[in-house]
DNA sequence: GCAGTAATATAACAGTTGTTATAAAAAAGG
DNA sequence: CCTTTTTTATAACAACTGTTATATTACTGC
């Protein structure tokens, strides 16, 4: 019978979602993570065919570790709305840096990541009918933009400036229509 | 006496420029360049001392030939405006995915590139006053978000539906502004 | 206690990278 | 023609990468 299993899965993912964390994508490699396990390069690959694979499964990781962020900030509000959702969207962004470029440097389908992840807050658009999904793809736009240029340092923003860029946002919005409805 | 001289420092920054418009920044290597100039590594470090020194160089380079671009489209039309300039910025990245990705990925610090670029807008806002500054820095972070999600595949659009958007975001402030003048 | 089994460890291979030491070559003045 | 000057070429070094062949180890059923 085979010695006990000192390395899973598991541990490899956390201590490469750790790396990326700390230093990066370009950060993550089989004995970068090897070493930070104490262990070999060994359990790396007979846990995962290749370091791509391991790589998805950190995509994927990150991905949960964000989407937890947002609900959690979703949460304490009374109601989820698109402000709370842009707020958390760009803290997680300027909190994790490593772990939000990891994840939307990926280029995956649209199928999959933030067009799930947005398509939840298609309720809560305050306008009505078709212009629902153009308010959502513009705020939608409005806030990775925003994060993106943040996250840069193209832009320097206090949080307070950044809220009220979104709210501006949204409510240019709402205004115009409301207008159009009378 | 020296020789003449066969490969010069734009030589250089041009085979660099060409590798990373086909195959994106990390094909920009000193081997790289020097296949495609079919000489060796040698002049690569005679004209640059390091790698990093070229790639700024690089980095400069696709910063001119992305202004060209978009002040090339500007000057097709009567008068500048942010949805011609938004519509340049968003073809260039679509165009040169590569040299978008480039040069975004580049994090100077906010003295540098589009901030300046963006600046030459502020003459054209079309509100006045302190709400100018509010207006151009959604512009610019509306276009910027919209660019990044077209490029990386998230949001699937046609050049109408982008010009769509543009205008739409141009509009809703531009209504919302004329209403609270009134 | 021994043998079989599977999870590790060691170490190597082949490839990449930046960078540099050394050699070759070419132009021009003497 | 030959020496000097400097660009270029060849080749190597050291560090890194993914991956794998080979050994070692630890456990368990017998």
């Amino acid at each position: 019978m085979p010695p006990k299993i000192k390395v899973q899965a598991s541990d490899i993912v956390e201590a490469a979602l750790a790396l990326v964390r700390e230093q990066g994508a370009e950060a993550l490699s089989a004995r970068a993570v090897a070493a930070r396990l104490s262990c070999s390069t060994q359990p790396v690959f007979s846990n995962f065919p290749n370091m791509d694979a391991l790589k998805e499964a950190v995509v994927s990781a990150v991905y949960a570790r964000f989407q937890e962020a947002v609900q959690a900030e979703l949460s304490r509000k009374a109601m989820p709305s698109y402000k709370a959702y842009g707020m958390a969207y760009i803290e997680f962004a300027k909190e994790e840096p490593h772990w939000f470029r990891f994840l939307f440097a990926s280029a995956r389908s649209s199928q999959e990541s933030d067009v799930n992840h947005w398509s939840q807050m298609l309720l809560m658009t305050p306008v009505n009918g078709e212009r629902a999904e153009q308010f959502h793809a513009a705020m939608w736009i409005f806030v990775h933009g925003l994060a993106d240029l943040v996250l840069s340092g193209r832009l320097e923003l206090t949080r307070e400036e950044i809220s009220a860029l979104i709210t501006d946002q949204y409510t240019h919005w709402y205004y115009t229509e409301k207008e159009d409805a009378t």
